[in-house]
DNA sequence: TGTTATGGTCAACCTCATTGACTACTTCAC
DNA sequence: GTGAAGTAGTCAATGAGGTTGACCATAACA
C-alpha cells in the first residue's frame, strides 16, 4: 500500500508534485468509471489520438506521430492498435500514393463523446471540491502558465517519469 | 515538431489534460535546469525516493516500494541504481537479519537539497506568470482535491500514461 | 531526369515495469 | 520448542511502449 507524500510539507517546490498527484489522481477516476462501464483500459495517448483525427480530416501516421511527440514507427503501432479494435480506419490518400489517412470509425466517434463526458464529470469532482470559480482560475492559470513558457511553440503532451 | 492542443477549445473537462501538460513542461524546465548543472538526469521516482529516505530512517526496500507504489524488485533496481552512483548505502538492520535499511550518502542528501532549489526555481517561474496569490490558491486547491478523493489512504506517486 | 526528401514498414534493441519462483530469516500458534 | 506461515530480498523471464536504423515506394525539385 502506496504511503502519501507529506502534505502538511510548507517547503516551497510543492506544486509540482501536487500537480502530478492530482493529475494521477484525476485519471485513476476517468479509468474506474470506463471500467464501469465494461469499457476497455484506454490511455490518455490514445484519446488523445481521437481528438487529434476528430479535428484533423488529413491526418496521417507522420502528422499524428508529431502531434503527440513520438517517433512515426512508435505512432505506427499506435495506429495498428486502434485500428484492430475498430476505432479508427485507414484510407488511401486522394494524392500521395504512399500515405494514408486516418479516420475514426463511428465507434471511434463514440468513445471519442464518453470520454469528454467522462473527463467533464471527474472534472466537476474538483469543482465540487474547490469550487467552480477556482476552477475557472485554475484553467486560466494553467494555459497562462503554458503559454508563457511555450509561446507559440509546440507543447509536449506526454508527461516525463 | 509536436503541435500543440487547442488551448481555445472551450469544451468543459480540460483542466486534466492541462494539468499534465503543466506537469510535463515543470519537469522539463526542472530537468534542463539539471543539464547545465552537468547533473545526471535522475527522474522525478529518483528524486522520490531521496525525499523519503531523507525522511525515513528506517526505510526498507519493501517499505520504499510500498511509498512508490511499485514492486519490490522494481523498487529493488532503483536502489541498486542509485547505490551504484553513490547517492544511497545499505546498512545492516538492527533487529532483522534479513532486510537493509536504506540511507542516503551525503551526495544523497547534496541532490536533494539541489532539487529543492531547482524545484523552487521552476515553480517561481509560475509564480511569475499567475501571481503569488493565485500560487497559493494553486497549492491550497490541488491539496483539498487530493486529500478530499483519497481521505486517509495512500496516494499513488507516479501518472498514469 | 536524376537526386533528394518523405510516408510507411520491418527489425533489433532499450527502459522500466511486471509476475513467478526461490532463499533466508522471522513470527506466530500450539 | 517446534512446525507452519509470513516477510525481505534476489534472480529470471516477460511485456508494454518507446527508441534507432535500414529499407522501399512514391513525390518533389533542380
Amino acid at each position: 500500500m502506496p504511503q502519501s507524500p507529506d502534505f502538511t510539507d510548507p517547503r516551497p517546490g510543492q506544486v509540482p508534485l501536487l500537480m502530478a498527484v492530482a493529475y494521477r489522481t484525476m485519471t485513476d477516476r476517468f479509468h474506474a468509471r470506463l471500467a464501469d462501464l465494461g469499457r476497455e483500459p484506454l490511455r490518455p495517448a490514445h484519446g488523445y489520438t481521437f481528438r487529434y483525427l476528430a479535428s484533423n480530416q488529413q491526418a496521417t501516421t507522420v502528422t499524428l506521430a508529431a502531434h503527440l511527440g513520438v517517433t512515426k514507427q512508435a505512432a505506427s503501432k499506435t495506429v495498428a492498435e486502434l485500428e484492430g479494435w475498430g476505432y479508427l480506419e485507414r484510407r488511401p490518400h486522394a494524392s500521395d500514393k504512399r500515405a494514408q489517412v486516418l479516420a475514426l470509425t463511428p465507434r471511434g466517434h463514440d468513445y471519442l463523446k464518453l470520454a469528454d463526458r467522462l473527463w467533464a464529470e471527474v472534472e466537476k469532482e474538483l469543482a465540487e471540491v474547490i469550487g467552480a470559480e477556482r476552477l475557472a482560475a485554475l484553467d486560466h492559470d494553467l494555459r497562462a502558465y503554458i503559454t508563457a513558457i511555450h509561446e507559440d511553440q509546440a507543447v509536449p503532451l506526454r508527461p516525463v517519469w
